[in-house]
DNA sequence: CTTGACCCCGTACTTGAGTACGGAAGTAAG
DNA sequence: CTTACTTCCGTACTCAAGTACGGGGTCAAG
């Protein structure tokens, strides 16, 4: 019969739309492999589903943290639910790169802090060495 | 007289393998005004101090967690002591950013920890949907 | 059945952040 | 003084991560 099967799905439009991304950046991802090409049910155009918008959004987030996006296939990939080892492994190392970059995110938290409540005391100077929130040694 | 002035400071070769940076880097960050160009007290060669290394290691560790150079100069920039009122907003912006970071962080965190836990007791199937760590709306 | 909005694909261009290069000059050790 | 290592500087190249472009196909509304 061949009817028009229930087109569920998005389109690409509105993915990079609800994601707040560029079109063309969501076909980068698919060419990179990031993003899987969804099967084109009906015709030649692509539907996304509610888990490939996820999918989008924690990219971007991730980025926003300071994650390649070799690192965010990585950690994607650790979803895979095969080789526990190795994936315990890399999840550890993530988890302890993780660690390190709220504990140094929590260091310019306070500077800022420190410098906002100076600043509305109105006090001479709102000067604030926000670089020595990150001036211990590296663990 | 002269003399050799007692030549105080590090070198540029010196400064970079501190920072763990490439010489070049260093050079790319004078070019475009991150880091001041140092005096150079003694024939041509330029001498770095304390202050230019955790300077480049702020840089460094401020772009691992996702900072852009341009950001990172604003960052820098908050430590002038002038405009209150501007660095005030300023601060509270990114105030606000870098707690929004924290929390995908920590989010991250805990799906990590559990992805780990889980491995570690050998349970079949370790999968861990990372992706729903950052699932939730954003602020 | 045309029009306008949207999609497909491949290729080329751009931007941010470095890296590399090559020749001249400074400096330290032998 | 020579040799070897740095530094200086400008220019050119690279790489990741998109962005833009152009030509063609689809589809719903008018």
């Amino acid at each position: 019969m061949l009817r028009p099967v229930t087109r569920s799905g998005i389109t690409i439009g509105q993915l990079a739309q609800a994601a707040e991304v560029n079109v063309e950046t969501v076909r980068y991802y698919q060419r990179i492999g990031l993003l899987p090409l969804p099967r084109r049910d009906y015709g030649s155009i692509r539907r996304y589903s509610a888990d490939d918008l996820k999918r989008v959004r924690f990219i971007r987030r991730a980025q926003a943290l300071g994650f390649s996006l070799d690192e965010v296939a990585l950690l994607l990939g650790l979803s895979d639910g095969r080789h526990c080892a190795e994936t315990k492994a890399l999840a550890e190392k993530k988890l302890a790169l993780v660690e390190a970059k709220i504990s140094d995110l929590a260091a310019m938290r306070e500077s800022l802090k420190g410098l906002v409540a100076k600043c509305s005391k109105g006090s001479r100077g709102c000067g604030c060495p926000i670089i020595d929130a990150l001036a211990d040694d590296v663990g």
